[in-house]
RNA sequence: GUGACGAUGGUCCAACGGCAGGACGCCUGGUUGUGCCCCAGGAAGUGGGGGUUCAAGUCCCCCUCGCCACC
């Protein structure tokens, strides 16, 4: 079920509190659990749409906030929409620029109606409300958008974040007023903190409102990875059966595998892309620091079990020596590979736990799998299904 | 040959006669809804020999090497 026309929420088969299901979009068909890359302002970084495209991914991320600052919604409208400016024909979803409100957090000033700040592009002032988050997001065109909220940090008082939820709430309901894109969906934000009553309180509030798919914000924020852990487990199952559940910003190979044993469907993160440029690699044997001497004559592919392009392309694989080369040599090209592994990579990772749904044997591929990335293997077990 | 200047981690440079620092490079980590091509930590040094001094990278002498100028 989703409410917004073209979008349909389909659930195939459930292993623990696990789902295999499609979400169809406008622009095609999304397998979930799915990992979307993250393409902030109209590119995910170092690679292009193509590039994307072959890793298998059925959607991306970009950003509000970025956008409209630069080059301005209206330029991106007159240049073919979010898809047609960056060439990316599967779907799209935005983010509503909540999170920067967050991570800008020293040039921001925050109230009921919405957030003034200072661009940290020219300093020009700026001001966005759930309103006017939403009216972007349809000048993008993007397939789907979410709401503005507001996202404390990880090591926010108690009270703070009860004061988000409240501000979070009321500006989901303003956004769901404000009209949006033809089939452009919308999706609701959970926060709470890591404290569990609350979660479970605002999940009751934003679950009762029409979206088209629920999501966590507020994770991944600077608490402790247990912590996040602990939420999932006690809010994941609890989300939406008929919706899609989306966990933002997260993540790692392990919290990812974690967050789908949970019940979420969707996820996305700029760790793959980020730490490829910053010389980490991810595979099924855990990360790799190409950076590290032990490289420098190495003539193996970054990971032997993969599939992908580099490892394993047409005109044979990219050796791990070459590769620190060129990152030492601070070569473009060692950003390109390694981001375009990192993406595959949790593409191949999301279609390998999709097959273990499929196979009702969830949690064991998990549990293997973490422990082959020497990721630990503290999987939070359900508790009854 | 004569004279001037110089010699400090791998490299390029700092340091009043008073705890030898920095940049780059190197090594090891980190990075979770992108203000991250970034951040943190570490290893590694006074050309050689004598002298003055409580104390010498620093002042004096000799050697070696480099560099410049001039025969």
């Amino acid at each position: 079920m989703m409410i917004t026309d073209g979008f349909r929420f389909e659930v195939h088969q459930r292993d623990g509190r696990s789902r295999l299901a499609t979400l169809h979009t406008p622009r095609g068909p999304v397998a979930t659990p799915t990992f979307m890359p993250v393409g902030t302002i109209g590119t995910v970084k170092a690679l292009s749409a193509e590039e994307v495209l072959a890793t298998d991914a059925g959607i991306v991320l970009g950003n509000t906030y970025h956008l409209w600052l630069r080059p301005g919604a209206e330029v991106v409208r007159a240049l073919g929409g979010l898809h047609g400016f960056s060439r990316w024909p599967r779907a799209m979803l935005t983010d509503s620029g909540g999170f920067q409100v967050f991570s800008l957090a020293k040039l921001r000033t925050l109230d009921d109606d919405g957030v003034s700040f200072r661009s940290h592009i020219d300093g020009a002032m700026k001001r966005l409300t759930p309103e006017e988050s939403v009216r972007i997001q349809a000048t993008l065109g993007s397939d789907i958008a979410m709401v503005l909220d507001e996202c404390p940090p990880g090591d926010a008082p108690r009270d703070a974040i009860e004061r988000a939820m409240r501000r979070t709430t009321a500006w989901a309901a303003r956004c769901l007023k404000t009209p949006r894109g033809e089939r452009q969906a919308l999706f609701g934000i959970v926060q709470g903190g890591v404290h569990e009553d609350l979660r479970l309180r605002h999940l009751e509030e934003i679950a009762a409102m029409p979206f088209d798919g629920v999501a966590l914000g507020g994770l991944s924020v600077g608490e402790k990875v247990e912590d996040m852990h602990r939420i999932l487990d006690a809010v994941a199952h609890r989300m939406p059966e008929d919706r899609p559940r989306y966990l933002m910003g997260v993540g790692t190979p392990r919290d990812l595998l974690v967050g789908s044993l949970a019940g979420i469907d969707m996820f996305d993160c700029v760790l793959p892309t980020r730490n490829a440029r910053n010389g980490q690699a991810l595979t099924w044997t855990g990360r790799v620091n190409i950076k590290q001497a032990r490289n420098r004559l190495d003539d193996g592919p970054l990971d032997p079990r993969c599939d992908g392009p580099c490892c394993n392309g047409q005109g044979g694989r990219y050796t791990r020596g070459y590769l620190r080369h060129l990152f030492l040599a601070k070569e473009i090209l060692a950003a390109r590979v390694m981001s375009l592994h990192n993406v595959h990579f949790l593409g191949s990772l999301m279609k390998a736990m999709r097959g273990a749904i499929a196979q009702g044997r969830a949690e064991s591929f998990v549990r293997e799998t973490l422990r082959a990335m020497r990721e630990g293997d503290e999987v939070a077990a359900p508790d009854n299904g």
